[in-house]
This record gives structure tokens, C-alpha cells and sequence, in this order.
DNA sequence: GCCGTTTTCGGCCCGACTGTTTTCAGTCG
């Protein structure tokens, strides 16, 4: 797959051009032509230059760009390029506030072209005396490069969302605050989160803003405003805050929600009915009459278009899908039934049985599959042979006895390095389901690796197989594996692929997912639940899910018992 | 550099805040 590479070289460029103040049109194409090469699920290698034309924001132009590359390994143009921009000076546009003006100045007056430069120029105080450069400016540089050196710059959701909460719930008990949501990427569930963007409405947004930056979790004030503020907390995560009016609030909702590139998608749409749209609301450009803009709603209807989800809102074929009104019907937290891979304290969960089964009803499912941990994985308590056959005789006397919840027998059974499961086909048989998954050799070629998963698929009992990628975000790659080809391979064999709803995971991701649909398989959302509140991390998975323009109809755990079991058959059957 | 029910040229989303300015450029989202 070459679309990491030639996406991360079209941004290179853009950084370039907008550093030597070149047409901001042309800089826009490269950045939206690699994020859209980016989110593609075909490889360009693959791509002839009429497909290549198909992709939005690819003309011409870069269909030759990108046939260069992949054919010589080489861009000429990017080349050119390089030589007359230092690579190192694109770095300096990470620190905030500095953008390509001042970079290329910095450049050209003192020869600055790395983040490192910049510093010791800043600490000497030499940066002092160029045109629009004094004391300020030279401490804020310092500051935001001491900032991008304690953080890398993006949080997985999982930390982000908590933080978020306890904003909003402070800023409830201490402001004069009437709505109060969280928009931006937090709003759209993307797996990572670079900043916090709050929205409110109220009556005295001066006394909101003052709250807010006094608020005792805010370490740093970046900026304080009539109606926006914005602060670093201690883990270091930026929030900003936007008060608007009460009959604003649905265009602001829906502007701040982006993502960006959807937001100028829609206000393109926009123009050409002759309308604008900005946060405060939808006006008709010619008498300038404001539209609407209390509810969010209001945008899509004005434009004609059907209300688009914010967890597709990425301008990634959602505009195209609601014009030609082919949008998908996302699938819901409340179509799930049940959870599919769960721990018990057979192996390194915390509950019993009974427990589970009550945690589980509370949450109102039908059922939950107890996958408890194979003998390989010792770190884990992995189960011997003679404690999942006790295990199961347990669920089934637990099921004669419950007339309610249903629990599945299951394992969680370790692919081992050789691609041979933990344990053999005689007790795999003898369970409801089974959920295979990687734990070790993490390491192996994208070949082996690959062909682990593969052979564990073409075995009968495997049902699902889990967290497919390892990946932790934040922590440990994705490993490398050919997800066509495991792809391709579960649809084969009609074996379920899990996105793993733990906040660190969310493995599959929205990529993956996207294409998974395109192929046709099915999915389960499961929450790899070890202790009671994991099992709320159902959410995460189900919009992570939604993400990956996933419907009911793709998931196994919103089908009612029997359908279920009767899915987990098929496959036996067809052995 | 892309794109087209304003179609092969001339457009391309829109506004808030900061710092250094005496009216605005740069940056950000």
C-alpha cells in the first residue's frame, strides 16, 4: 500500500509551497488530494491515471504526479522542491502561532531551518528587531516550543473524553451557561483527539469566559476573547471555548463540529445557491436575510441536503452520498444486544459468571459470550483444557437456570506464532463461539503475520477474530499485516471481524472499517470487558463503528439469539 | 491545482484573536 507515502509527500509539499507564499488554492488541492488518497481504500500503485480521476481533488495534474512516483520511486517536482526549501523548516510550522510568513522571514533574514535554530536564536534573544518581532513574540515562540517538546500533539479519545466531561460539568455548576456541548473531532469520535472545542450559549459570555480560563484545571491561558478562550490543561490538552447566541447556536454547532474540509464542502454547496453560511447562521447572500441557524438541522435543510451524522463528517463521499441521498443508516448504540467478548475470573477478569450475567442484564442486553483467556496467553491466567470444559458446564447450568440473560460459551484463543491455535478443534467444537486473536510475535514479517491470521479464519470454530490489528494507540503500532488480504479471507470463510471498543484499541479503525463494508463481511463490536464499568466502553466502539459508514445490518451482536446462533453454524456447516 | 446546472477560465469558506500596529497582517480553527 503506497497511499501513506504519496499523501505524506503531497503534504510535504503543501508545507513548501505555503512556506515560499504560493497560491493558498493551489497549497489547498495537495492537502485535500492527500488526505483523500489518504482515506482510500485502493492502493494508487494499483491505479490506472483514468481511476486516479475518479478520486476527488485529483485532476490531471496529480494522477501524473502519482503515476511518477509509483512507477520511478521518485518525484521530480518534489525534489525541486526540497532544494530550495530545507525540509527542517516545514517542522517549524508545529510550533503555535508561527506560521509560513514568519517562517520563510526567519529563513531568509537568519538562515533558521529547524525547530533546534529557532530555539537557540529565541533564547539569545536574536530574534528580537525583525519586522513585527518583539519581546512578546519571542516568548511565545519559546512557550510553544516547549510545548510541542512535552507533547506530540494528539490524545487517544479515551483520555480526552473525561476531561471534556469535567469541563462541561464545572463550567454547568460555575457560569451562566444555557447550552454546553463538546463539538470538534470529540464530537465526531475520532480516535484521536488534538484539542477539546466546547460550544455554549448564554446570556453573559464575558462571565463564561472568565470562568472558564480561571477554572482550576486550566495551567495555561493561550488566549481570552469577548466570545472564545482557550486554555491548556495540566495533560497538556488544548480547549478552546466559543459562546455564541442562542439563535446561532445550531450553524455554530454544526461549523465547529467540521472537520474543516467538510465545512468548506458544505459552505462551497453553499455558494452556489447563492447562500452563505458562517457560525452564526445561513443567510441568502442577495438580501442578506439570515436563513436560519437555531438547530443544527437547519444547514442541511436549507441546502437540500438530509442531516448528515457528525462521526461521518470528513468530507470522505458523506456530501456526495447526501446529494445523491444514499447516505447510510448508521447503526445505533441501541440496536445492540449483546457483547461478544467478555473476561470472567476464569482467566483476568474480575467477575464471576453470575456477575457478569448481572452487569450485563442491567446494561439490557439478550446476551454476552464469556471469552476468557487460552492457556498460551500465562500472563493472562489463560485457562487449561480442564478449566473451560468446567467453564462451560458452568454457563450451561447457569442458562438452564436464568430464564433472562443468555451466556455464550466462548475463549478467547491465542493464535500462536506458528499461525495454530491454542488449543485443538475437539474443544473449540464443543463451545458456542470462539474469538482468536494475536498476542505474541508481534514482531514476525507482514507475511507471517498475515498468514497467522489467515489460517486461524479457515478454521471452522473461529468466529471472530479480535482486535485484528494490536494496535494501542498512543503505545504500540498497528502490526504489519495485508488487510485485503485478511479481508478477503473473512468473507471467504464468513468469519466475523471485531472492532474492539476499548478507547486505547478501537481496532478495527474507521479506515478499515469503511473498507471492511466495501467487502461485504461482518462485523461484531465487542468491549474485550475485564471489570463492570468496561462494559460502558461499548459507546466508543458503536461510534467508532458508525465512523466506518457501519449499518445494523453489518453486525453480528445486533441479531437476536437465535439468528446469532444460527450465523455461528453457517460457517461450521461449511467447513 | 481542481472544477463545472454561473462549465475550459476564474473562481475557490469565513471569522476571532494577538501582537505590533496606528489600521492591519499573521495565525488559527
Amino acid at each position: 500500500m503506497r497511499n501513506p507515502e504519496v499523501a505524506r509527500i503531497f503534504n510535504e509539499i503543501a508545507d513548501i509551497l505555503e512556506i515560499k507564499g504560493e497560491n493558498p488554492f493551489r497549497i489547498r488541492a495537495y492537502r485535500r488530494a492527500a488526505r483523500n488518497i489518504d482515506g482510500l481504500t485502493r492502493d494508487v500503485a494499483g491505479m490506472q491515471e483514468k481511476e486516479l480521476l475518479k478520486i476527488p481533488g485529483i485532476g490531471p495534474d496529480l494522477a501524473g504526479k502519482i503515476r511518477e512516483y509509483v512507477t520511478t520511486g521518485r518525484l521530480e517536482f518534489y525534489e525541486e522542491l526540497k532544494k530550495q526549501a530545507p525540509p527542517g523548516l516545514a517542522d517549524i510550522l508545529s510550533v503555535p502561532g508561527l506560521g509560513p510568513k514568519t517562517a520563510m522571514l526567519l529563513f531568509e533574514k537568519l538562515k533558521i531551518k529547524s525547530i533546534d535554530d529557532l530555539q537557540r536564536y529565541a533564547e539569545e534573544g536574536r530574534l528580537k528587531g525583525l519586522p513585527g518581532i518583539k519581546q512578546r513574540t519571542e516568548e511565545n515562540i519559546l512557550r510553544g516550543i516547549a510545548m510541542i517538546r512535552r507533547h506530540s500533539g494528539r490524545f487517544p479519545i479515551g483520555r480526552v473524553l473525561p476531561v471534556a466531561e469535567d469541563i462541561i460539568s464545572e463550567l454547568r455548576k460555575k457560569s451562566p451557561v444555557r447550552e454546553l456541548v463538546a463539538a470538534g473531532s470529540l464530537r465526531r469520535w475520532k480516535d484521536t483527539i488534538k484539542d477539546i472545542d466546547i460550544l455554549s450559549t448564554s446570556g453573559d459570555p464575558q462571565k463564561v469566559m472568565d470562568v472558564f480560563v480561571h477554572l482550576p484545571l486550566a495551567r495555561e491561558v493561550l488566549m481570552k476573547g469577548q466570545t472564545k478562550s482557550s486554555i491548556v490543561t495540566g495533560e497538556g490538552i488544548q480547549v478552546d471555548l466559543r459562546v455564541v447566541s442562542e439563535d446561532s447556536f445550531g450553524s455554530a454547532l454544526a461549523y465547529f463540529t467540521g472537520s474543516r474540509a467538510h465545512n468548506i464542502r458544505i459552505r462551497e454547496l453553499a455558494v452556489k445557491k447563492g447562500l452563505k453560511i458562517n457560525e452564526y447562521g445561513i443567510f441568502d447572500v442577495r438580501t442578506g436575510k439570515k436563513l436560519g441557524g437555531r438547530h443544527e438541522s437547519d444547514v442541511f435543510r436549507i441546502l437540500g441536503l438530509p442531516f448528515i451524522p457528525p462521526e461521518i463528517r470528513e468530507d470522505a463521499g458523506e456530501i456526495e452520498a447526501a446529494l445523491e441521498n444514499r447516505l447510510p443508516r448508521l447503526v445505533d448504540i441501541e440496536d445492540i444486544r449483546g457483547d461478544l467478548h467478555v473476561h470472567s475470573n476464569y482467566s483476568d477478569g474480575s467477575h464471576s459468571l453470575e456477575e457478569l450475567a448481572r452487569i450485563a442484564e442491567k446494561r439490557g442486553y439478550e446476551y454476552i459470550a464469556v471469552t476468557d483467556h487460552s492457556k498460551g496467553l500465562g500472563v493472562a491466567r489463560g485457562m487449561s483444557a480442564e478449566q473451560i470444559l468446567q467453564q462451560n458446564r458452568e454457563i450451561k447450568d447457569f442458562n438452564r437456570r436464568s430464564g433472562g440473560i443468555r451466556l455464550f460459551s466462548g475463549v478467547e484463543v491465542d493464535i500462536r506464532s506458528d499461525g495454530t491455535l491454542d488449543y485443538p478443534d475437539g474443544i473449540l467444537e464443543k463451545l458456542d463461539m470462539v474469538v482468536a486473536s494475536i498476542h505474541s510475535g508481534f514482531r514476525q514479517s507482514r507475511r507471517q503475520l498475515t498468514g497467522r491470521l489467515v489460517s486461524a479464519m479457515k478454521n471452522p470454530y473461529v468466529t471472530i477474530i479480535a482486535h485484528p490489528t494490536g494496535r494501542l494507540i498512543g503505545e504500540r503500532d498497528a502490526y504489519d499485516i495485508d488487510m485485503d488480504e485478511v479481508l478477503k479471507t473473512a468473507r471467504q470463510t464468513g468469519t466475523v471481524m471485531e472492532i474492539n471498543a476499548h478507547p486505547l484499541r478501537l481496532d478495527l479503525n474507521d479506515i478499515y472499517i469503511k473498507k471492511a463494508v466495501e467487502t461485504g463481511i461482518c462485523m461484531a463490536v465487542n468491549t474485550d470487558a475485564h471489570i463492570d464499568y468496561q462494559f460502558g466502553f461499548m459507546n466508543y466502539g458503536v461510534r467508532t463503528a458508525r465512523r466506518g459508514w457501519l449499518e445494523k445490518k453489518d453486525v453480528l451482536n445486533t441479531l437476536d439469539r437465535k439468528t446469532l446462533m444460527k450465523h455461528i453454524r453457517n460457517k461450521r456447516a461449511n467447513r
